[in-house]
DNA sequence: GTCTATAGATAGATAGAC
DNA sequence: GTCTATCTATCTATAGAC
């Protein structure tokens, strides 16, 4: 099965792309990073990056669909959490996060830039803030039914500001990595949602 | 005084030019923004433009500096607020910065590309951080000595996610200008923060 | 203070050989 | 599957005329 000239089997060049590009996209930003940079890490021409990404674009819809595929695995092995037990696995993945200052400035930079309408990311910020925003509706709501969260918790209001904390601190970690403890801080809060509405 | 040939009058053009800077700078982020485009804007070449910022990076610490003149003249035109007045006077801002979305598109996106350590906005974003910080723990800890606030209140988490709620807020705001209030949401913050420790 | 002209680098993308 | 070569556009910045 070896190959008689350089190229590698099947989809490992463009495997070793997407993570070379996560890596840039997220020190740089989308806007901030060439393809030749990406074809360079990835050890690849130019050209030869294009071939399996036709459009910088395409390039990073795939970092975009990687970075989903990770944390969905990830949430989908904690089940569908209802009530504060939701607010814990988002601790959890917090915690996660925290190890992969990466994963963060990809996701912080490519926000950042998606909110406007035209970037190629646009939609697929909308979408993330739909899901997690879904997520988090779904599970307050739930823990209201059980009881377990008081019936007459502003729930829009409780989700968006969950959803503001888990960004803020992201933002505000990426400048210092090792000093905060996004985990500690998201973890402080929750204790402060829970001895208020429960 | 008039004059003779098409040139504005000492510091018009310069002014001109840092609007249009902070308005493209909003939109599309420093990195995404060419100075060409910033002259087109202003009305005047690229290098009529280099005249009065001999480089981009020049440019980008007029516009920063502007940013911080305006929002350092609303915030001491409320003096030193303490304890919970100092999220009142926060709140003032949010509602101010509600009818102003291209400053809230500005800091989002030169923020989220200043964390990285070699763009030319780290120190302002880290000077930026460094002094909301500031004013906040100094105001919770005049609150804790007058009384106004617990003095068993977490005073560093308690200022980290007041933070992380406004970044996080106005990132999210930025998508849903219309939908949502940045202002509401902060106040529930507020009075969950002064139902808890007051 | 503003312009034209231009330099030199780099951008994203395509054609065609191997 | 990967390469070299090339295209065209755009980038930041400088030189020098008016």
């Amino acid at each position: 099965m070896a190959k008689s000239r350089g190229e590698l089997s099947g989809e490992a060049s463009r495997a070793k792309a997407v993570q070379a590009a996560v890596e840039l996209f997220a020190t740089s930003g989308y806007q901030g990073t060439s393809i030749a940079r990406v074809a360079e890490k990835t050890g690849l021409s130019q050209s030869g990056l294009l071939h399996h990404f036709p459009s910088k674009t395409a390039l990073l819809s795939a970092v975009l669909a990687e970075r989903d595929a990770e944390d969905g695995r990830f949430l989908a092995a904690q089940g569908k959490p209802a009530g504060w037990a939701a607010f814990d696995a988002l601790t959890a993945l917090v915690v996660r996060n925290g190890t992969r200052p990466q994963l963060m400035g990809l996701f912080v930079r490519v926000v950042a830039e998606g909110t406007e309408p035209g970037h190629p990311a646009h939609r697929w910020v909308r979408e993330h803030y739909a899901g997690i925003e879904r997520f988090l509706t779904e599970a307050v709501r739930a823990g209201q039914e059980s009881g377990e969260i008081r019936a007459d918790a502003p729930v829009g209001t409780l989700v968006h500001t969950t959803v503001a904390v888990l960004d803020g601190l992201q933002q505000r970690w990426l400048l210092d990595t090792d000093r905060l403890s996004m985990a500690d801080e998201f973890r402080a809060y929750v204790e402060l949602l829970r001895s208020r509405w429960s």
